[in-house]
Parts: structure tokens; sequence; C-alpha cells
DNA sequence: GTGGTCTAGACCACC
DNA sequence: GTGGTCTAGACCACA
């Protein structure tokens, strides 16, 4: 994993796990990564990580036992899709809008595009 | 005009600016606020306003007359919609991608909030 | 039993513990549970059982016979009651006065929850 | 100002900013010191400051304008308020009324240490 | 071993 | 000058 420059770099790493979480390879009740372990695993610093946990529990995504570790909540699933779509909603698409405006782009112009983009990644 | 907290003020109101060349409110070749006139009238620092037109000049989108003010380029209107795209292409399409496919969303859904939007805002 | 995350296990159980004694349910000179019978019961690990143990002993609450197990000393029931009444003295009054202070509550307003707090429980 | 050591430092100076929110000290609108000033002035590290003052941006207590500094919001008072009162019925009350039923102890015995108290000061 | 807090010092973007 | 992020390293309580 290799960090962009425009985001923070906790935040990334919040997004990764989201992204585990909605992708069910990190399921509701398990433990994750120690903080200490994903540290190293992303070389970066324990702060940074524990940063990443601490914004996470906030959220109700992930909860703390006390001395064992992090471990997804009953609902994070929920809470993720939550979260996400209202980031989506709320900052997201006004700017799609807004461009498709600017630009005079219309819908079947994106649709090409992401047509395009499953060719590219294969 | 208020700013959002999440992105720079300087950058934000370049986006002022580029709209007001989208829109021709400002067309090319004439003369665009001065720094201080600018400033006052968005109730900010001079400074911000400065480091506006600096990061507007660099992208071709303004040009400078020594002792006499800014001025819209002649091929501004061009030089806008390139910086958008560009902006819109490398960044605001993948991530209106990658959210599509996290949360399941398709264009319909898109579309109809679309047509929502412009009752919104009326 | 379940636990708070706020407070340290090994505290929550030393306040069972107590509050046991002080119910008179487990009585002076009687024998209390082993640590693996107490940790098993309520899930938790043997270590932290034994801390709250070793605390309980320090504040001459229960006594450990070597081979045998721990026993309620003789004066533990005030021995409870001086700690708790120290520490409520020391730590609980000057909270409860500084956020009546603050809040601008008063005590017939407390008196009035602790009434309804009766009507909650049942 | 001095730190006890069971709780955080970056919560006490949490404690210390709402109490002076709530003395009307510092009132809404206004600017509060500086992350380095608080800093150097508690005598503790910057970061700790910036701690503190992420928490209480995240309850609406204080905002942050870019490059300028934290400032008080409008509803600063009555959120404080909530978040004390929230705090005290949770947490407080129940403690409190624990303590009165294993200890026996009444109001009026508390009543009659709230006024000794009073003297005390004095 | 785990989380959690704190310090020291650095660097950045921004106003 | 301001906030904000990150690193490095330390220490603590806890399970």
């Amino acid at each position: 994993m290799d960090f962009q420059n425009k985001k923070s770099i906790y935040l990334q790493i919040a997004d990764f796990v989201c992204e585990q979480i909605l992708l069910k390879k990190w399921v509701e009740k398990t433990k994750i990564p120690s903080v200490r372990e994903l540290a190293i695993s992303l070389e970066v610093n324990p702060n940074t990580v524990m940063r990443t946990y601490s914004f996470l529990e906030d959220k109700k995504i992930i909860a703390t036992q006390r001395g064992i570790g992090y471990f997804v909540t009953d609902d994070a699933y929920q809470q993720v899709i939550n979260l996400k779509k209202s980031e989506f909603l709320s900052v997201g698409l006004p700017q799609l809008f807004r461009s498709m405006d600017l630009l005079h782009i219309d819908f079947n112009h994106i649709k090409k595009l992401y047509n395009e983009r499953i060719k590219h990644e294969n």
C-alpha cells in the first residue's frame, strides 16, 4: 500500500479498513490487526494507525477491548455504508453535478468512460 | 460568498474566478478586480487573494500587467475548461466510480438524484 | 455480569466482590470462589481475577491461606465501608458538588431523580 | 494549573476550557488561545493541546478557522451544558446513588457536607 | 502482548 | 503567525 499526498495518511488507512469491511474481508465481531502490527505492515508510525483506529471507533465501526485489541462492531458494515453514502451525497455528487454543468458533460459520456474503465483494468 | 472549511480558501476563490469566466461574466482581455478590491468584497485577507491570482497566473488563466492589474488571458476560457476537465478525469471520475462500486449505486439512481436536484435548487 | 469499558475490569470485579460483602452474601471467615472459578464464571482471564484478589488482599478485605484459597477477613465488612467511604468523600462528593455548581442543579432536583430511579428499576 | 494523575491531561484541559465557557470567561464567537500559546502557558506539549481542541471541535464546542485559530462556537455554552449534564446523569448520578445505598448515607448528611464545604473554602 | 497517553521535534499548507 | 500531520521514542495500565 502506498499513500497519495493529498489526503492525510490516517484517513487513507481508514478508507483501507472500511474497504476491508465492505469487501467482507474483515467481518463483524472479529479482531482486526493490532495497532503495532498494522503499523509495521503499512510501514507507518504506530501513532498514525492509532489515530485511524480512534477515528473509526468514534464512528462506531470498530470497538476496543482493553488489553485485547480492536474488533469490528456488530453493525460495522451498515455504519460504513452510511458513512460513505453520506460523504458521497454531500460531497461527491454535488461536485459531480457542478463539473457536469460547467464542462457540459452528459450522462452518456460518463457511461462511456465507465465502460472504458473496465477494459483498462483488464 | 461563504467558504467551506475543508478546502483551502484561495482555491475556493480560484473556483469562483473560473466560474465567472466559464459563465462569461468575466471575458477575455478585460481587467478583473484588483487584489485589494476582491479581498474586501470577499472579506478575506489580501494575501489569500494574491495567492489565488498567482495560482491562476501559473495556469495561464489570468495575466498581470505591471502597475495596471490582472487581466483575463486570450484563451482563458479554454484553459479553464482544460484545467477543470483534467481535474475531473483524474480525480472526480475515479472517485465517482469507486463510490458507485463500493456502495452499489448505479447510473439510474444518480440520474434520479440529478433530476431531483433541479427541484431542490428552485 | 458485563463490563463497562471505561473502568478497568479488575476494579469492576473488585466492586462486585465488595458488593457481595456489603450485601452479606459473602460473610466473614468464609471461603470465596477460587481465582479460576470466578474467572470462568465471569468469562475473564484468570490473571485479571488474580489482580482483583491481590488488590483486595492489600486492602485487608480478603486474605489468602496457602494451598486452600481466599477468605473474607474478620473485619472485611468494616474495611469495605471504610474504603468506599473514603473514595466517596475524596472523589465522589467533590465531583458531585462541582457538577451541581457548574450545571446549576440543586438538591431538590437530585432528590426527584433519586425517587424516579426507583420507578425505573422496577 | 497542575494535573491529576488519574485523568488524561488532554481531558483535564478540555474540562478547563469548558469551565472557561461556563463561567463566561471565554464567550461565543471569540478566539481562544492558539494551540502553541496554551501549550506554553500550561507547560504541556502542543500536541496535547491539539488533541484537546480536536476533541472539543468534535463536540461542536469550538471551531477552527484555517490559519487563524480556534473560536468558541455560537451555541458553545449550551453544548457544554449538554455534554456535562449527560455525563453527570449517566455516570455521576448512578455512582452517587449506588454509594448512598451501599454506605447508607441519606440526603441530609450530604447536605450537611455541602454546607461544610463552603466553610472550608473560605 | 494489548491499547493509550505524552513528549520532542519536524514539516507542511495556509492566512 | 495559525492549524494539522507525521515520526520517533518513551512510559503506563491492563489482560
